[in-house]
DNA sequence: ACGTTTCAAATTGTCGACAATTTACGGTGA
DNA sequence: TCACCGTAAATTGTCGACAATTTGAAACGT
């Protein structure tokens, strides 16, 4: 399985029942996809008389897929005024990164506590695969990133707290993706990353959840301090 | 300023720029407090009719507002087959605490780096006045109970990131709210609380991020383990 | 030329009705 | 009596139209 595969099966089995039966749910989950990948552009204003012609929906159906955008945080409304893609931004990024360190901090003290060893024979056959092609094809950062994205989605989902699961994995993690997408920032830490991956591994086989935080903590850490360096140097 | 008064005013002003205009607003905001307050059962199904009459508004109006509170995990959605108000549970209350021990976590780290010297007497003031009125009618749990909120809820202003603010004032504090008011645990833990209230604020002072966030942590934990110590026995 | 006002076009908010799906209930058969 | 099925009622999904508000530009005055 290539690593788009892995993403998108576990972002679909992420969405949990969606197996999408509604109109507002095939607009919902396609402009989702468009707004991360900045086909439509972030701080643009939402027609919703040309996006309904776009799809060739109603208003109504549409603004159901609209109101659920507004929930990921990948749209914003102001009342009888309309709808904007978010705009990012370097600081708004930093704010992302300090939530993903209180979260999957403790998604990862919790998944150490309670993820069965089937699970944890999951994550590290991900983890080799991502080894794996990255020896294959060194400096593919795109890939890479994405694939990182995928390893913490496994740990998440292996917190078992649905509140985590849902905050995480349904809402921040689009907002991250389209930060990737859009500002591509290709990590220079993609070695180093592989390394902290190993040890939140095993700190999560033995059991420690204490330590799985802490090092889960600062990998996204490093990360936050690589923007915020870039960000000065500017 | 009574509690009550702070809480509302508080909560207000946290909407934004919520000056009510629009009807779904309006029905927001009240079917909120409704559901909140347990008027609106949980688990009860939605019925988009019945309530759209009730409001004397459209469906489109009221599933407008709807939308948006499926969006603070006060409803929940099946399509085609509706809205249910959330069926609260321990678990679940657990798994919300374990959310805020890392968020507020982080939250008070920030505000004890970023807190104005002129919002750290807000939250001394505030402090003393839940003291002084829980000296004066102790046992009065109630209010203490929306009083500790309101503590909380100053910090993760302080914090100046507004994605956890969003997270916690406008999505989280309102499920915790309706788990006061309906399961209405009168916690045994209000004069510790003080002290930990606090010595939370010392440590923000004192500009210790890191202690503070500790401080926040065990402060919400507690409570955890308090809503687990009863789990058990029962 | 600049700022203000006015009015028209476009957009969002709201409504009621119809279509598609689910739910409830009564009937049929074993 | 119980399980299964089919039809009718109720509910949600979707649609197009109208009302209220915002936006943009033209007209006006200074």
């Amino acid at each position: 399985m290539s690593h788009l595969q892995t993403i998108i099966s576990n972002f679909a089995q992420s969405d949990g029942a969606s197996v999408v039966t509604t109109r507002a749910d095939t607009v919902f989950v396609d402009l989702r996809q468009r707004i991360v990948e900045g086909q439509v552009p972030m701080g643009s204003k939402i027609s919703e008389p040309e996006l309904a012609r776009h799809y060739d929906i109603s208003r109504s159906t549409l603004r159901d897929a609209l109101s659920r955008l507004e929930g990921c945080g990948l749209l914003e409304r102001k009342a009888n005024v309309g709808y904007r893609v978010v705009t990012l931004s370097t600081a708004k990024l930093i704010d992302i990164f300090r939530v993903r360190e209180s979260l999957e901090g403790m998604a990862c003290h919790l998944a150490a506590q309670c993820m069965s060893t089937e699970q944890i024979s999951e994550l590290k056959a991900l983890l080799q695969e991502h080894e794996r092609s990255e020896s294959l094809q060194q400096g593919e950062a795109y890939f890479q990133q994405e694939g990182d994205l995928d390893f913490h989605f496994k740990i998440v989902q292996g917190s078992n707290n649905s509140l985590l699961i849902r905050l995480l994995c349904e809402e921040l993690y689009f907002l991250v993706r389209m930060y990737r997408y859009q500002f591509g920032m290709a990590s220079p830490r993609a070695k180093k990353a592989f390394g902290e991956h190993r040890n939140i591994i095993q700190a999560i086989e033995d059991k420690d959840g204490e330590l799985a935080e802490i090092l889960m903590r600062r990998h996204i850490a490093a990360s936050r301090l690589n923007v915020e360096k870039r960000m000065n140097t500017q």
